[in-house]
DNA sequence: CGTTGGACCGGAAACGTTTCCGAAGCGTGG
DNA sequence: CCACGCTTCGGAAACGTTTCCGGTCCAACG
C-alpha cells in the first residue's frame, strides 16, 4: 500500500505539501505550478489512492449518506431510488442502503449502524409505512440533515417531500368527469395512511366543484394493511364487493396504482371489459402501469424528482452544518400530473 | 464525543484492557467478570459508541460491501436487492448502492469509489448487460472476493450464480406441450445476451424430446437493446409481426416477461383473447406477473434466494481472505420453477 | 538599511482505535 | 526455594491522513 509518506519521499517534498496539493486545500494557492506537477507526477507514478479511513478519522467527514426504505419491493421506491443515487452520484456520496422491511426493531437497529458510520444526511422512503411515534424522535435527536420521502411532516428538524394529493385526488376525478363518468365508484386508501385523507379531500372538492353527488354506497374502505401486494389484492376484494352489490358504476376511481390493478382484474373476471365497460384510473405511475394491458391511466407521482429534491435538500442540509450555519428543516409538495392511457374512456 | 479514553478513566482500566472487553476479543478470556462488568458499566453510562473512522483505519476492514446493479429499474434487480440486504443484515455488514445506468464510464468511476472505500466484497448484478470484456478485466484484478448474478462466467477469480438457463426453457416448452399446444410463436432474446442461447437450447431440446417440429417462421428474434422497458415494445412489436403473417400459433413462448406482457398487449389488441384464444408464458417472475390481467405463467427465477446465496458466497470469500486462506470462485446455477397462473390454457 | 508581508514549505500534533510487548502478581510443581 | 506458567493489566506504537503553527526566503517599501 503506497501511503502519502511515499508520495513526499518521491516527489522530494513533504507530506503537508502532497496533502494541500492533491486536494486542492485553499493553500494550494501558494504552491508553484512547477511543484504541483512534480507531486501530480509522483502520485500518478506510484499509483497513490488516499486511504479513506485515515482521511475520514481526520476529517470527520463519510461522504456517505444513509438512505432508509420501509418496503424496498414497493414499486414506489425504485424510481426514487434512481433519483437519489444519480443526484448523490453527481454530488460524490454514495448511498448506504438500508430496507426496513416495515418492522420497528429493524429501523431502530439500522438507525444505530447508519449514526455508526457517520453518515453525513440520511434520506427516509416513507411509503406506505404506519409510521411510529416514537421513532420519529429517534430520527429527530440524530442532529443530522434529513429528508423524509412520501410522508407529511409537521416537524422543523427533519424535512419532507410530498406529492401533493389533494390536487392528484381533483385531477383524477376531474379527468373521470370530463370523460362523462357520472356514476363513479371510490377505493379510499386507509385511514391510517398520510396520504389517503387529503387525496379524499381533493376529490370531495372535485365534486363539489362539478356539481357531482358522491354515492355513499359505492365507496369501498381499505383496511390498514403492510404491504403493497396486500393493496392489489384488497383492490381485488373491494372491487368484488362492490360488483356484488349490482348498483351501477361506469367507472372506479383507485387510491392507488396497486388497488387499481386489482379493480381491473376483478372487473375482468366479472366479465367487465376495461375500458369499454368500465373505467379505471389509478395514482402514482409505477412502472408497470404503463405496461399493464391495458395501460393504466393514472396520477403520477414525479418519483425520480422527489429523490433527486431530497439529495438536493439535505446536500445543502450538510453544507450548511460545514459551514456551522443553522440547519432549517423545507417541506416541498410537488405537483403531480395526469397521464392518460388506455384504461380510460369517454362513457358511452 | 466519547472516546475510549473516557471509558478507561470512568471505569479505572486502560484503553486497552476496555477495547479488550468490549470487542470480546480473544484476550477478553483473562478478563474477570468483575472487572468487565465495570467496563461495561462505564461504557453504557458515558454512551460510549466506538469511532468507526478510526476502527476500520486501525483495523482495515470497512464492513461494507458494494453492490453494483446495471439498471435499477429493471424488475429483475429489486427481489435480488431485497435477498442481498436481508442477508447482509444478518451478516452485519451493510450495502452501498451503486447503479451504472449501464454505462462502461460509470461503472469504471463506481468501481474506483467502491474500492477506495475499501468494501470487503462486490456483487454485481449483471440483468441485461452486454458485458465488455475489459470491464471484466478491471473487477479481476480488484482482488476482492466478487459474484456475479445474472451472468454466466468462465473465469475463476469471480464467482457467479445463475438460473440453470436451459432447463428453464425446456419447463416452459414442456408446460405448453403438455396443454396441447402445437403451433407455438417463440420470441427470443438478443444474441448478445448470455441467456438467450441456453435458454433456447433448452427449447430445443425438449422439442426434439416431445417430437415437436419448430416451425421457422413463429420464430422472432429481439435485437440488442439497452434497457428492459425495451423489451416490452419489442415484445409487442414482435408479435404484432407475427400476427400479420397470419400463420396460426396458439401460444406465445416470450424470452422473459417483459416481451411476454408486450406479447401480450399485442395479442389484445390485435383482438386475440389470452388465454382463451392464444396462450402467453414468460420467463422471470418479476413482481408484475402475478398481478397482470390475466396473471403470467412463467418460469421463475429464485431471485431472492440468488441474492442471499451471493451474499453467502463473497461472505465466505471475506472470511477466507481474514484467514489468509486462498480464495476460489465457486459457480452456482440454480434451478428454475415454473409458475402456472391464468395467461396458459390448454388448447380447446 | 531595517522592517514588513507574502510566497513557499516542513515538523509534529492530532483524530480514536487496536494490538504488540512486557510487567507484575500469584499459585504450583519440582 | 526457584522457576515456570497462567492471569491480569498498561504503555506505547502503530494505522495514514489533515492541519496548526511556525520557519525561511525574497521583494518591496519607508
Amino acid at each position: 500500500m503506497v501511503t502519502i509518506r511515499d508520495v513526499a519521499k518521491e516527489s522530494g517534498f513533504s507530506s503537508t505539501t502532497v496533502s494541500i496539493v492533491l486536494n486542492n486545500a485553499p493553500l494550494a494557492r501558494y504552491i508553484p505550478a512547477a511543484t504541483k506537477k512534480k507531486i501530480e507526477r509522483a502520485a500518478q507514478k506510484l499509483g497513490y489512492r488516499p486511504n479513506q479511513f485515515a482521511r475520514s478519522l481526520r476529517s470527520k467527514r463519510s461522504h456517505t449518506v444513509g438512505v432508509m426504505v420501509f418496503d424496498m419491493t414497493d414499486p414506489f421506491c425504485t424510481l426514487i431510488l434512481r433519483g437519489i443515487e444519480n443526484t448523490l452520484y453527481q454530488a460524490s456520496y454514495l448511498p448506504i442502503l438500508t430496507d426496513v422491511h416495515n418492522e420497528g426493531s429493524r429501523f431502530e437497529r439500522y438507525l444505530e449502524m447508519l449514526l455508526d458510520r457517520r453518515i453525513e444526511a440520511l434520506i427516509v422512503i416513507a411509503n406506505w409505512v404506519f409510521l411510529d411515534i416514537n421513532l420519529l424522535g429517534d430520527l429527530e435527536k440524530s442532529s443530522i440533515p434529513t429528508a423524509m420521502i412520501g410522508c407529511e411532516l409537521k416537524t422543523d428538524s427533519i424535512s419532507s417531500i410530498i406529492v401533493d394529493n389533494e390536487v392528484g385526488g381533483h385531477l383524477a376525478l376531474e379527468h373521470l368527469h370530463s370523460l362523462g363518468h357520472r356514476k363513479i365508484a371510490f377505493i379510499r386508501g386507509p385511514k391510517a395512511l398520510t396520504d389517503s385523507s387529503p387525496r379524499w379531500r381533493g376529490i370531495r372538492n372535485c365534486a363539489k366543484q362539478c356539481d357531482l353527488e358522491l354515492d355513499p354506497r359505492l365507496i369501498a374502505d381499505m383496511p390498514e394493511s403492510r404491504d403493497p401486494l396486500a393493496s392489489f389484492e384488497l383492490g381485488y376484494k373491494l372491487t368484488e364487493d362492490l360488483l356484488r352489490q349490482k348498483r351501477p358504476f361506469t367507472a372506479v376511481l383507485a387510491f392507488d396504482d396497486m388497488s387499481a390493478f386489482g379493480a381491473i382484474r376483478a372487473l375482468n373476471k366479472a366479465g367487465v371489459r376495461v375500458p369499454e365497460q368500465c373505467s379505471v384510473i389509478g395514482f402514482d405511475d409505477v412502472s408497470t402501469s404503463a405496461i399493464y394491458s391495458p395501460s393504466l391511466t393514472t396520477v403520477r407521482q414525479p418519483m425520480e424528482a422527489m429523490g433527486t429534491s431530497a439529495v438536493g435538500i439535505v446536500v445543502d442540509g450538510i453544507n450548511a452544518v460545514l459551514e456551522k450555519r443553522e440547519i432549517t428543516a423545507t417541506h416541498r409538495k410537488v405537483a403531480p400530473e395526469l397521464v392518460v392511457r388506455e384504461s380510460t374512456r369517454s362513457v358511452s
